[in-house]
DNA sequence: ACCTGAACACCGTTCAAGT
DNA sequence: ACCTGAACACCGTTCAAGT
């Protein structure tokens, strides 16, 4: 993101740039930076806008409203969840209780590194939108069911519902990131990895045959 | 709650009445009301003063802010879960899965009947404010290190680390009632309790002996 | 198509003053 | 002590117009 702009500067007033390139992609990184220093509540499409330098009208060709801004930075930010998800996957060869581990490890890294994405992707501005299919998210889910069904499918885990385990497992990384994000319990940096596995191996111990 | 305004209609004047009574309580429940109808995000404190007819100006005599507002909205929440928890955990007598089993449904009932409360419970907007010590929240992990403590002490645990199975647990309760208010899944209300039953027996296994 | 000045109704917060 | 009118700077959103 070239060229921030101090607060309240108008800057680089008009020059010849009416057009903005990807004034979309542009406020939706504003808005994550945005966040991040401060928080959803107190986020503002003019603020954002401000901070590329763009009037806070022109956001309006892209973004129906406030909401549909915030439910965009979500979808795009379970976008990232997702590739992050599917990385650390792809290094990790079969066997079910390793490749949950890994899913939770990468899902809860996640939050942690992008608390301020991680929060609008789980907050209540960009799920109870009823504008929003939210299939992005849906996908995260129907991975975790797909890495469940093949553990089942192999062998390795008991013949439990699929979805219902889906629930429990994503119930308790999802609480564990979000106690973590909301600053409820407070896990050093170095220890995390070895945290997130002893409280997800304990959710897993029900599944996992033998 | 007497009396309550049709938004805009100021109502009742004055009259004699320049006291209020319980301001503070009235304008805790308004607040609750009112995000229960709309969010957290766009609740307001203008509204929640109008709605009890009063100035909201007066509502600085008794919050420093809005966030400190919503603050007192997230204590007042957490007083009533811990009590609904008490109450259930006193008609259960002895039997650490049992009672574990009962705290979560406890905790998780409360969260789907007064989703508003809980969401302003667990948004950042009351957990960051770095002038709240937030005891009041720790009270309640505190009853759960407690019943676990005394699950191990009566035999019917493993011996495993008390704070952090509190923290797994915790997860998983916050979790899934996250995922229930946010409605991200969807659960009939005559099968919350056997759900919540399940999810949680598969978090309790790694802990209960036998 | 994409951008913007001016304007509207609304907010949180503060001051100075009422009882 | 508790309450309020008037005012400030700010917001989201819309209109009508620029290139």
């Amino acid at each position: 993101m070239p060229g921030l702009a101090r607060s309240r500067t108008p800057q680089r007033k008009p020059r010849g740039d009416y057009h903005h390139g990807n004034l979309r992609a542009a406020m939706i990184d504003s808005a994550v930076m945005l966040i991040a220093t401060s928080d959803e509540g107190s986020f503002t499409l003019r603020e954002a806008a401000r901070r590329i330098g763009v009037d806070h009208r022109a956001a309006y060709r892209h973004f129906a409203d406030r909401g549909a801004l915030l439910a965009a930075v979500a979808d795009d930010g379970f976008a990232h969840l997702i590739e992050a998800i599917k990385l650390q996957l792809g290094s990790l060869g079969a066997g079910a209780p390793r490749r949950l581990l890994g899913f939770a490890q990468a899902y809860v890294r996640f939050a942690v590194a992008e608390p301020a994405r991680y929060r609008v992707m789980t907050s209540p501005r960009a799920n109870n939108g009823r504008s929003r299919p939210a299939d992005v998210a849906d996908a995260g889910f129907a991975l975790l069911q797909h890495e469940i069904a093949s553990g089942i499918a192999r062998g390795e885990l008991h013949e439990i519902d699929v979805t219902e385990a889906a629930i429990a497992l994503w119930s308790t990384m999802h609480g564990l990131a979000d106690l973590i994000v909301m600053r409820r319990i407070v896990v050093r940096r170095d220890l995390l990895a070895s945290y997130v596995d002893r409280i997800i191996a304990r959710s897993l111990e029900g599944l996992v045959k033998g």
